[in-house]
This record gives C-alpha cells, sequence and structure tokens, in this order.
DNA sequence: AAGTCGGGGAC
DNA sequence: GTCCCAGACTT
C-alpha cells in the first residue's frame, strides 16, 4: 500500500508532466537574475499583474549589472503601481549588492541568496532550487493551501506554529533530486486545480486521498487567524501651481508608498474641503501669508489598500509669489513624468489628460 | 508575535 | 463588501 505521502508526491509530478498546461515567460528559466527578478515581482502579486512588469524590466535591465547601475527614480518609475515599493528599494540595494560583492555573479548557496535584501525565507527556496537545483522546498500561499487541505492541517498558517509545521512537511515531501520540477508542479496545482475559491475537487488527482475532501473541510481550509482591520484616510492634496511649476516631495516616513512622490499633503480626520481647510487654519503652515487663487477642486477619488480606504480630493491653486514649503520642492509641471507616483495620484493625472486643471 | 506594506481580480 | 495573490520587513 502506498503511502499518503508518497501518493501526494508521485500524483503531483505525474499532473505537472501530463496535464498542467500553465504557462509563464520565466518557466524553466535557469538564470538567476531573471529567476529573481520574477520572484521578487510576484511576491503577494498575481502572475497576470506582474508579467508585463517582469518583461518590461528584462526589456530596461537585462543583467542584474544594468540594474545596479540605474538611476533609482527609473526604476521606480518602472515599478509604478505594481504596489508593495518595499520590493523595488530592496531589489536595487540586492542588485547593488550582487555588483559589488559577487562581481555581477548570483550567490549559488542559499544562505548568501537569502542574504540579500527583500529574499525571504520563499524566495531563497525558490531561487536555489530553479537555479541551482538545491533541496530546498519552497512554502508559499499555493503551498499551505494544498498541504493544509490534503493532509487535513488545521494548525493557522499565520501563526508561529503553523510555519514551522508546514516547512517541515513541505521539506520532507521534496523529493530531493527534482527540485525544481516539484517545487513548479505543487505551486501550479494549488492555482490550477486547489485553488483559494471553487477548487477542482472533482477532476482532482489527489481527491483520493485528500483528508480535507473526505472531512468536507476543503471550504475551510487553510485556517487563518489574523482578522483585518481597515481604516479609513483623508487626503486633501493641493496642487499649487506657480508660473509652470508645482510643489511635490517624496514620501519618507514610515508609512504608505514610501519613495513615492505626491503633491502638497494635507492629511484630515474626516471628509473636507477647501473652506474648511481654511477656517481651520490647515493652509497657514503651507503657505504663510502668501495669496493664492482657487482654480478647481475635483471629485473625490477612492483607493481601496489592503489595510486603509485613501479619499483624496484634488486642489488646485495658483500662487504669484513662490511660498517655501517647507518639504517639498518645485519641479516643472513637463518633468513630473520623470516621477513615481501612487495610483490614486496617477490616476486624477490621467483622468485629467495632465493639464492639472 | 503582531502590524504593515499596494493594487487588482474573482466572487 | 470579502478574500487573497509565486512574502518580507519592522516594531
Amino acid at each position: 500500500m502506498i503511502s499518503p505521502r508518497q501518493f501526494f508526491t508521485e500524483k503531483l509530478l505525474e499532473w505537472n508532466r501530463e496535464t498542467n498546461t500553465r504557462n509563464m515567460p520565466w518557466k524553466g528559466e535557469k538564470n538567476p537574475y531573471r529567476i529573481w527578478l520574477s520572484e521578487i515581482i510576484l511576491q503577494q502579486t498575481r502572475v497576470e499583474q506582474g508579467w508585463p512588469y517582469y518583461e518590461r524590466f528584462i526589456q530596461h535591465y537585462p543583467t542584474v549589472k544594468k540594474l545596479a547601475a540605474a538611476p533609482d527614480e527609473e526604476v521606480f518609475r518602472l515599478w509604478q503601481g505594481l504596489g508593495y515599493y518595499a520590493r523595488c528599494k530592496n531589489m536595487l540595494a540586492a542588485a547593488r549588492e550582487i555588483t559589488a560583492t559577487y562581481q555581477g555573479k548570483f550567490p549559488d548557496q542559499y544562505e548568501q541568496i537569502k542574504a540579500l535584501k527583500g529574499i525571504g525565507s520563499y524566495t531563497a527556496a525558490a531561487i536555489a532550487s530553479f537555479a541551482f537545483n538545491l533541496p530546498y522546498a519552497v512554502l508559499d500561499g499555493n503551498v499551505f493551501r494544498v498541504l493544509s487541505r490534503y493532509f487535513g492541517i488545521e494548525t493557522p498558517i499565520d501563526s508561529t506554529a503553523g510555519k514551522k509545521q508546514f516547512g517541515t512537511l513541505a521539506q520532507e515531501l521534496l523529493p530531493q533530486s527534482l527540485s525544481a520540477e516539484y517545487n513548479q508542479s505543487i505551486m501550479d496545482f494549488g492555482a490550477v486545480v486547489c485553488k483559494p475559491q471553487q477548487p477542482l475537487c472533482g477532476e482532482c488527482v489527489l481527491r483520493k486521498k485528500c483528508v480535507a475532501l473526505h472531512e468536507q473541510l476543503v471550504p475551510h481550509l487553510p485556517v487563518k487567524t489574523k482578522k483585518l482591520l481597515i481604516k479609513k484616510r483623508y487626503f486633501n492634496y493641493l496642487l499649487v501651481h506657480y508660473k509652470e511649476d508645482i510643489y511635490i516631495r517624496k514620501r519618507t516616513d514610515s508609512d504608505i508608498w514610501q519613495n513615492l512622490h505626491e503633491f502638497v499633503l494635507i492629511e484630515t480626520a474626516g471628509p473636507s474641503d477647501i473652506t474648511a481647510l481654511q477656517s481651520s487654519g490647515a493652509i497657514d503652515p503651507i503657505l504663510g501669508k502668501t495669496p493664492f487663487e482657487i482654480d478647481r477642486v475635483s471629485a473625490p477619488f477612492k483607493q481601496q489598500l489592503t489595510h486603509q480606504t485613501i479619499h483624496s480630493q484634488f486642489i488646485s491653486i495658483t500662487v504669484k509669489k513662490a511660498p517655501a514649503i517647507p518639504g517639498y520642492t518645485l519641479v516643472p509641471r513637463s518633468s513630473l513624468n520623470n516621477y513615481a507616483f501612487p495610483k490614486t495620484i496617477t490616476t486624477f493625472l490621467e483622468s485629467n489628460h495632465l493639464q492639472l486643471f
């Protein structure tokens, strides 16, 4: 009698060879730089969303040295719209580390790979196995889901105990000589068959021994404990025009959108308008006594983030003298396409055809 | 151990 | 609205 574990591994590999038709530009790739780039882009990101970004980055930066030599702002512009911008910053740091320390040759040992910025246990295992055939099992959202269902494990995957338990199991299941193929198989299987919603249990090659299916636990697995708390925030953006220039700054606080740019921000606890902003004295510390003229006020914009709902509006004003606004700099409006902005701002800009009112 | 970091697609 | 995606880092 074949054990559940052996059944699992063999059926998975068989499914990959005979049934799996999932195709991606980096599949079968052996160039560690390309594998790394795809893994960074795809962290918490759907394949369909990351795909065009991957193509663009490979075109602009065919080697890690090219990426390392690129100006920060240019790279952030390419990353614009993809989210989780710390990935971009860490990616650049890693590219420069690889260039400086390893002469541009991607390190081929797990510990060296994992020591690079932005590379955690998942990405290190992915690079180690795909590029170098090292026996490290990947543990991502797909793997958690497939393992928890097939083995009927109810330990929360977002707990320390869960990560340890699933990590140990995943490593034990890995066929050491087939790490690349196996890792690819289990992730594709989780994405195509053992999906989060409406998994294809009817045609699943593991169904005979799937604990969750037999105990009707499929919709309840995997278990997560943390619940999401979503805050509402209200951003009032002043588009302060001086001649052909406008004020912007780079966000640096420990907050969302680090390293992206924005216009003059007044955050309020609730919905506000220009009259309320003036009477509350919120504008004084920014413009001082500089007289200004209100040109136009935009419709409200809403953007849903994982932990926050951002309500924003854009207020266009003109000044005849250029005040010193702390933290902000004047740049030509025509140069705005050289800077990376958050989605809510690019959406606003595009809705106005870059006319800024 | 818990919080936080984007944007988008499926339901 | 909800969930979650080829996770990692900070506090």
